[in-house]
DNA sequence: AAAAAGAACGAACGGTCGTGCTATTTTCCG
DNA sequence: CGGAAAATAGCACGACCGTTCGTTCTTTTT
């Protein structure tokens, strides 16, 4: 018997403008991002969906977290199964590989730091929260493979974090404007040098 | 004798209309630039400023083409005075530096890839063009490296032009969330473990 | 089953968007 | 200086924007 409450129907269509609103964002940004389309998209009217959300600026912040959720699902906790070190490190990097070739049309979460980087407000708090989240788990990450002898005692995890975030920039960069495929190996290779400098 | 003819009225205003547009791309991005908004910037008539160009994606295209002029004056021909090789790299590297510092509110040619990577037109077709002619151009230069032996003969320009370019995505994305300093440091350390790494 | 709450709709609001069209002003050249 | 040509302003247009409102229909609670 789950002690959970029967999803109320006004949380399931909210999730499923979420979905529309989240593949809409991919393609056009957040701020790109209207609710008369997202409404003629979902199959509602366009106050409908905007008493889900009050405002458009909420709506924006509910995709933006609806991103993130999915990148961690995705991405960070799966890579949580492997062990401590190089493993998990290198497992990140496979899953974020993956994250890049389903997101070649753009990456809600990435465009939303350039549309709010030079900004004020709700919106480029939580890229930046986003940010330096992901940054931190990387670093933790390579912090464990510094602990467990995989990478260089005299690393930095704070500067590793930062050059794979670099590179998978360059490879979500790349795989936009020429394709995935010559991205993916130029960024392969990038890793694998990487990897090999910062070996104990 | 200048062959050329004296500047047209139109001609300066065209290039007053550009820099302000310039500017507040820098901000809003290529997508968010208005024609009401630039015409109160400049101080005329939404009319005025529209006969100009003739249409808001020209406008568009217009800006990014100023931008591209722009980088070029500031960043590549400079670089060019430097000896062919390792020198002239580490120029490039370090002019880009100072763009990067110089646009910590956003930069309208990074904008112009996140905003236009997922579509279809002109302004697409004008980011590759252009993110296709700099990796070439560093490419051509890390290959000049290779030949004057002050890199390993075995590298591959092309790979060594991506590592560096994601090096200043990294550093552009770092500035704008975290601040130009810390950004700047990390960057610079990468570089530097980069030159060694392929250092003949 | 009745009552209260909530979800979705359709219409309308004031604004702003890009874009034409027509005057009027300004610039250029003989 | 005068007349052609170009540059700018002014105005209007239809479309779309986010948002509000009142109403209807559905769901949940009592």
């Amino acid at each position: 018997m789950p002690v959970t409450s029967p999803p109320r129907k006004s949380a399931l269509t909210r999730n499923l403008i979420l979905e529309h609103a989240y593949a809409l964002a991919t393609r056009d940004g957040l701020e790109g991002l209207s609710i008369g389309h997202l409404a003629a998209d979902v199959g509602m009217s366009k106050s409908g969906v905007f008493a889900h959300f009050g405002s458009r600026e909420d709506l924006q912040l509910a995709v933006l977290d609806a991103g993130a959720r999915r990148f961690a699902s995705q991405v960070m906790q799966p890579a949580l199964r492997e062990p401590r070190g190089l493993p998990r490190l290198r497992a990140i990097v496979r899953r974020w590989f993956e994250w890049a070739c389903a997101h070649q049309n753009g990456c809600v979460l990435l465009s939303a730091v350039s549309e709010y980087d030079g900004r004020d407000g709700a919106l480029r708090d939580g890229v930046v929260r986003q940010q330096s989240q992901w940054r931190e788990a990387l670093a933790k990450a390579a912090g464990y493979a510094i602990e467990a002898g995989h990478l260089r005692a005299d690393a930095d995890p704070q500067q590793i974090a930062f050059e794979i975030y670099a590179l998978i920039l360059g490879l979500h960069h790349d795989a936009g404007l020429f394709g995935f495929a010559p991205a993916s190996a130029r960024a392969d290779a990038a890793f694998e040098r990487l990897w090999r400098s910062w070996q104990a």
